[in-house]
DNA sequence: TCTAAATATCTAAATGTTTCAATTAATAAG
DNA sequence: CTTATTAATTGAAACATTTAGATATTTAGA
């Protein structure tokens, strides 16, 4: 992974709202709908838009429209190639 | 690790200039001193201060005063705390 | 003590991020 | 086709981050 990707999951990882969103994941143990989200969080519709293009810019969530719905699955790949890189800045 | 340390560390590394001193302990090998960062990276020594403060503050970097100088380490295990919470955020 | 070197702090400009109201686009249901 | 629902886009305000110049602090060495 190329430090401007590393950077960019770095910067979606930053955010309280983005990372309760990541949480939700594991709470549903499969995938996450962008109603839901609006549930989860106390933010206007456009502001949970915003956050989950950040997070599916970066690789972390994989978007699949499901009529009007929108479905969310956590793609654990760009997670572990993070971690990955994660590992090489250690010693 | 709670939530907010978790985004202080991912804001923290969300950064060229930051990933590059990072970087830069892989290199050295063991502790890098502020000297060789502002000779690393094409910014003002204020500029350089104010990175490495973001990762002292994450606690990533351990600074160490040595007369006039001042010598970092890295912090490994702030860094496996961080990659144990990403572990948790998978399914 | 005086000077030079290394680092930190203060201030401000430029830039980027977060948020929401208003609007638009797409689709499902009647 | 019309209406209601879900999500994206636009535009703007509020806030945060990045950067550098000027200045202050700390310490080493003459």
């Amino acid at each position: 992974m190329d430090n401007r990707k590393f950077e960019k999951i770095s910067k979606a990882l930053s955010d309280a709202s983005r990372l309760s969103i990541l949480q939700q994941f594991k709470k549903k143990q499969d995938c996450v709908y962008c109603t839901e989200v609006h549930d989860l969080l106390d933010l206007a519709q456009p502001s949970i838009s915003h956050h989950l293009k950040q997070l599916v810019d970066a690789g972390l969530l994989i978007p699949e429209k499901e009529g009007r719905n929108l479905k969310y699955t956590l793609n654990e790949t760009v997670l572990d190639d993070y971690i990955t890189s994660l590992q090489r800045l250690k010693l």
